[in-house]
RNA sequence: GUGAGCGUAGCUCAGUUGGUUAGAGCACCAGGUUGUGGCCCUGGGGGUCAUGGGUUCAACUCCCAUCGCUCACCCCA
């Protein structure tokens, strides 16, 4: 049997409402905020990917689904979508539109690692982007509209954690400062927090092993080293979102690990879904699309993990969907009428009714055992003295009424199923 | 890439210290008198016990390998 890739999954009829229910809530939101959607290729150039997110990366290093298409042009499967979405804005000058574009995608992602609880190898994200401004009210817009989504869709057991990781004048200038706090500590650092003191020494931060972590209790921390600009940045996103309500912690150990970071980094962890509980995360780019060749325009923006997301609506049980149903079920109740039967289905269905029938040659018992499987809330029987008169028993499957409509009188009863 | 746990019907799981035709619930199908559902009752289909090897008179049960799944580490959404 051939069965699906290991990391990816089928997302079949029975789980699609609350995907479908997710999707809609998170367009509307975007809208009320005035953001445009932007669907860009799932594939890019390798460069692409290479260039944005830093080949030191582990996305970039060992986690991209690489390869080569026949005309030898090094492929990759987008592995997140800011790298994408940026590349479009360059390629088709959005910029020079419009002084800022605020941009909103839905998608499935790529990276090829090990599977675990809320991590997946096509795993599916929707983000937001902003270009064109160094505002920090953006910032906090991006904050703001990611909690509103999670918010809204029921979760309680959420962490809002900000950090700003400065201009990269600031950055580097604060990495001598921690080397040189590490210098005469570092045989004492656990094997791989001595390799990011070579690779990406900000690193060291995130590290869950003992020695590491106590040894960076005491560390000077970025944030005490701003630049000035940074630091009314930092304020002014921090005062939005004390004015908007939503709590946060800063967190100063927040690196995230992509390269193109600047300023502003956030992460929304749940305390719902097992390990991997960053739900969302993202933060301010201002050289990012300098460096992909365009000309100099800041942005922000975040992307959020939606199987990580209804996983934590299932564990807090936070999502009460609408059960599925159908309008009608016409039921055949005697045989010879199956094209009548699909001929008044296909009437109803014009009428912007839902409506089913049975293709399996069943029973008039199993036919009303499917209608009720399906939940419909009415049931028209097709056969029998009032079909040879020229009428239908209609019945209303959810008190058990019956009553008799004329054939043709598609309105009468689309009026009576509607009440 | 590393580590741990687990693979018995479509799903959730039973299956005695190895012992003869491998079970249950749910789901599915059919019926419970002429043309009417949900609840209930009766019956039915469906399994190379993940795969391959080994031990044994005998393996779903013990051993090994492979594959798969799950969770965790790394890192991230």
């Amino acid at each position: 049997m051939i069965k699906a890739i290991t990391g990816t999954k089928d997302i079949l009829p029975a789980e699609i409402s609350k995907w479908q229910y997710l999707e809609n809530l998170l367009r509307n939101i975007f809208e009320n905020f005035n953001y445009r959607e932007i669907r860009t290729p799932v594939f890019e150039e390798t460069a692409l990917f290479a260039r944005s997110i830093g080949e030191e990366t582990d996305i970039v290093s060992k986690e991209m689904y690489t390869f080569k298409d026949r005309s030898e042009t090094s492929i990759t499967l987008r592995p997140e979508n800011t790298a994408g979405v940026v590349r479009a804005f360059i390629e088709q000058s959005l910029g020079a539109q419009q002084p800022l574009n605020k941009l909103y995608y839905i998608g499935a992602m790529f990276r090829q690692e090990r599977p675990q609880a809320g991590r997946l190898r096509q795993f599916h994200q929707f983000g937001a982007e902003a270009l064109g401004s160094t505002s920090p009210l953006l910032d906090a817009e991006m904050i703001q509209i990611a909690y509103y989504i999670l918010k809204n869709l029921g979760l309680r057991n959420l962490v809002v954690k900000i950090n700003s990781l400065g201009i990269p004048e600031v950055r580097e200038n604060y990495k001598n400062v921690l080397r040189d706090y590490l210098k005469d500590k570092k045989d004492k650092l656990s094997e791989d927090s001595r390799k990011r003191f070579d690779t990406n020494i900000l690193r060291i931060f995130d590290s869950k092993i003992e020695v590491d972590q106590q040894i960076m209790k005491d560390a000077p921390l970025l944030i005490d080293y701003l630049d000035e600009q940074s630091k009314n940045d930092f304020d002014v996103v921090k005062s939005y979102l004390t004015k908007v309500d939503i709590p946060f912690e800063v967190d100063p150990a927040l690196v995230r690990g992509l390269d193109y970071y600047t300023k502003t980094t956030f992460e929304i962890v749940s305390g719902s879904v097992g390990s991997q509980s960053a739900l969302c995360g993202g933060g301010r780019y201002d050289l990012l699309v300098e460096e992909l060749g365009g000309k100099p325009t800041p942005g922000v923006g975040f992307a959020a993990g939606m199987e990580r997301i209804l996983l934590a609506c299932e564990n807090e049980k936070s999502l009460q969907l609408p059960e599925d149903s159908i309008d009608v079920y016409l039921v055949r109740i005697e045989n010879g009428l199956e094209l009548d039967v699909a001929e008044i289905a296909s009437k109803l269905r014009r009428e912007d009714l839902q409506c089913d029938y049975d293709y399996l040659n069943r029973s008039v018992k199993a036919q009303m055992r499917e209608a009720n499987k399906y939940n419909a809330k009415f049931v028209v029987f097709v056969g029998g003295d009032e079909y040879k008169r020229g009428e239908l028993s209609v019945k209303n499957l959810s008190n058990g009424d019956q009553q008799l409509i004329k054939f043709d009188d598609t309105a009468a009863l689309k009026q009576l199923i509607n009440n």
